[in-house]
RNA sequence: GGCCCCGUAGCUCAGUGGAUAGAGCAUUUGCCUUCUAAGCAAAUGGCCCCUGGUUCGAGUCCAGGCGGGGUCACCA
């Protein structure tokens, strides 16, 4: 039973005495005192004046005595106005410390038989992974640790969306342009070879647009639909406006001449919309894009063998990235396997009246009744679409795992999906269908703006790895402490510094919130940083290093001579602050669990490193007034030493042993 | 327009309904003869978007506005 625990049931049994009545849990749940009084935990007594007919402080100054006289732990209180202020006695901590300080898993749970499966990344096979892949990827492996780290089993899955208008792109562009080449044949990194056929793709398509626009087909389009494109409330109207005079941003293209300089405003806007209409009913690249798709859907040889050449090369280059970011999956599901799935739960979703049936066979789900709204699940033809393989995927992963949670790592866009997808497995009365979450993510902006692959203003995440490594090296160059080390070394080090810097600086944001992205500050390494959280750890690392070096005793507690378990001298404030953080702990990672938070976890780390830098530069370790003292500040370190380094570990952050 | 999310210092962000709302960056100023100064301390900086309501108590909960974003396909 932890101290807060025994506050509280002593604090009910103390109302019950007391006052004679029962109170709820929550009224009797002790929170940290706030620094600039004395004591460490509070309790509030304003709620009991609803059936004590006394004053708040005239309530905390009898329970404060009850407390005293029935929890050894606390040695006294004080009250400020209705607040009941406890200090807990120096042995309690002093416990407290012996116990966790060599304790390498202090914060993880025991295994509890659970199993919860999370989803992350999920990208599409087109082209290399960004920015947002980062915030997702970082989001899911930390989550999956704090689970494991709250005693469930977790799998780790992604579906990859291999199959699609997309990758027929790149493969198009490929076997008309591309000339027989490879990414060995090039020297790049093999998803980022297919991702410039993406683009290639995008720009003979622009090409072939503009040419297309001077076309008398085009004239007519333009004239019959413009009045109707205006009159609708469109987000055209907002949308800025492609400027036609200005040449540069369409590059060596020929513009499309309007047919009058009056309508060059007009004829930008229409024709940017119209775009994804041109694709399917007018242009030749598109035609031949969707023929490909079309002999893939029949399992054409050719066309599969160059579908596996060139997500094999995207797969390799994800992996690449993966191992540079230090996350792995247990199981990679694939859409080519999974979109025609989903279907027989249709049957039996229309058979237990879930479902209905429209007249020309279409298959939908009435969910207005859940404050959403009729949602089609298959379509007329026949066919699946999106959520039916959604659905079915589902099922599968079920079948698969038995996972009594479900986790989605996915952006916020699809907020409205997945509450249609939870919703309706759980009128098919799908077992599993209680443990869907959908951890919802916002987007990642850039200083100049959102993030839009078609206007080349992603961020790359291969480049930005390299680039906050890169920035660890110039700062490290600076400082000089690692010099001595072998290259090898010196390079791991450098790694993990950059790499936490980025990851920490995405992480500490809570998911739900839209980010901004600086590049500049993620590479920043002073303040609110992963690396001033490392520093910390190195900086203990350093002192127990040259403790051993001395031969000061610092794991052998057990055996601790009495006048440690009875000391002379009072826990100093700023060690005390430190044990203090320690306890929370185990709760920092029970929230983030419970909240599917790990910024919860990432603050907590902060606030620890923090708490560990004042007390390091306040207090002398080494040459501390005491035996006592040394041996009780080495345990103090040694236990902040792991917690950080398991904290830092649930947000996917390796720390070094020096920097 | 319907529904969902966000709005806290100049900027980026914390803040289980509790006490005088906190960090970092930026600006200014101190602290390396001492265990790694990627650190510490201090100063400056706030109608917590607005208006009501619930409550002993609201940045936090509720309602209505305002501002920003997302989403409302037989797309994925």
């Amino acid at each position: 039973m932890t101290i807060t625990d025994l506050i509280q049931s002593a604090t009910i049994a103390a109302i019950q005495e007391l006052y004679g009545e029962t109170i709820p849990a929550e009224q009797a749940s002790p929170t940290v005192t706030r620094k600039e009084f004395e004591g460490d935990f509070t309790i509030v007594t304003f709620p009991f004046t609803r059936f004590v007919k006394k004053a708040p402080p005239a309530i905390a100054q009898e329970l404060g005595e009850f407390l005293v006289k029935n929890v050894p732990q606390i040695n006294r209180f004080n009250v400020v106005q209705g607040f009941l202020n406890l200090v807990i006695g120096d042995v309690f901590w002093r416990d407290f410390l012996l116990e966790i300080a060599d304790n390498q898993d202090f914060g993880r749970q025991p295994k509890n038989g659970r199993r919860v499966m999370i989803e992350y990344c999920s990208p599409n096979t087109n082209k290399p992974l960004h920015l947002g892949h980062v915030r997702n990827i970082l989001l899911g492996w930390s989550c999956s640790k704090i689970y494991e780290a709250a005693g469930y089993d977790v799998v780790k899955v992604q579906i990859v969306n291999d199959r699609g208008i997309a990758i027929c792109k790149s493969m198009l562009a490929w076997q008309k342009f591309g000339e027989g080449a490879t990414p060995e044949s090039t020297g790049t990194k093999s998803d980022h070879f297919v991702g410039n056929f993406y683009v290639l793709f995008e720009q003979k398509f622009q090409v072939e647009y503009f040419e297309w626009q001077k076309s008398q087909v085009a004239r007519d389009i333009f004239e019959n639909r413009v009045e109707i494109i205006k009159n609708e409330k469109s987000k055209i109207e907002v949308e800025p406006v492609m400027d036609l005079n200005d040449t540069s941003t369409l590059s060596s293209i020929e513009i499309a001449n309007p047919v009058f300089d009056s309508d060059k405003e007009k004829w930008g806007k229409f024709f940017k919309v119209y775009k994804n209409t041109y694709f399917n009913e007018h242009s030749q690249l598109g035609r031949e894009a969707r023929e490909m798709l079309l002999r893939w859907e029949a399992g054409d040889p050719a066309t599969i063998e160059l579908w596996r050449k060139m997500n094999g090369w995207v797969y390799a280059g994800f992996e690449e990235t993966y191992r540079s970011l230090g996350v792995s999956f247990d199981r990679f599901y694939y859409e080519s396997q999974t979109y025609l799935l989903g279907k027989d739960l249709l049957e039996q979703g229309l058979a237990n009246g879930a479902f209905y049936k429209k007249d020309d066979g279409s298959v939908w789900v009435d969910l207005t009744d859940a404050k959403l709204d009729h949602k089609l699940l298959l379509r007329s033809d026949g066919t699946s679409v999106y959520i039916t393989q959604d659905l079915g995927t589902a099922q599968m992963r079920y079948r698969d795992f038995g996972a009594e949670r479900m986790v989605y790592v996915v952006g916020d866009e699809q907020n409205y999906h997945f509450q249609v997808l939870f919703e309706t497995l759980k009128r098919l009365g799908e077992p599993y269908a209680d443990g869907l979450f959908h951890l919802s993510y916002g987007m990642v902006d850039l200083p100049t703006g959102k993030m839009k692959s078609r206007e080349g203003t992603v961020v790359d995440a291969d480049d930005l790895i390299a680039e906050v490594i890169s920035e660890a090296r110039e700062a490290s160059k600076e400082r000089g402490e690692i010099v001595g080390l072998p290259k090898a070394e010196q390079e791991d080090i450098l790694r993990k510094i950059g790499l936490a810097a980025l990851k920490f600086h995405i992480i500490k944001v809570h998911p739900k919130k839209r980010m901004m992205f600086d590049p500049k500050e993620s590479v920043d390494l002073q303040g609110q940083t992963g690396p001033h959280i490392q520093y910390a750890y190195v900086r203990i690392k350093s002192v127990l290093r040259k403790a051993a070096d001395f031969g000061f005793r610092i794991s052998d507690f057990d055996s601790a001579p009495s006048e440690i378990r009875n000391p002379k001298s009072e826990i100093e404030p700023q060690e005390k602050e430190l044990i203090s953080q320690l306890y929370r702990f185990p709760e920092a990672i029970e929230t983030a669990a419970a909240e599917y938070d790990p910024s919860t976890v990432a603050n907590y780390c902060y606030d620890l490193a923090k708490a560990f830098h004042r007390f390091f530069t306040d207090l002398s370790i080494l040459k501390a007034e005491s035996e006592e003292a040394r041996t009780f500040r080495l345990q103090l370190c040694q236990a902040v030493a792991n917690v950080l380094k398991t904290g830092m570990d649930l947000l996917g952050i390796e720390m070094p042993e020096r920097m």
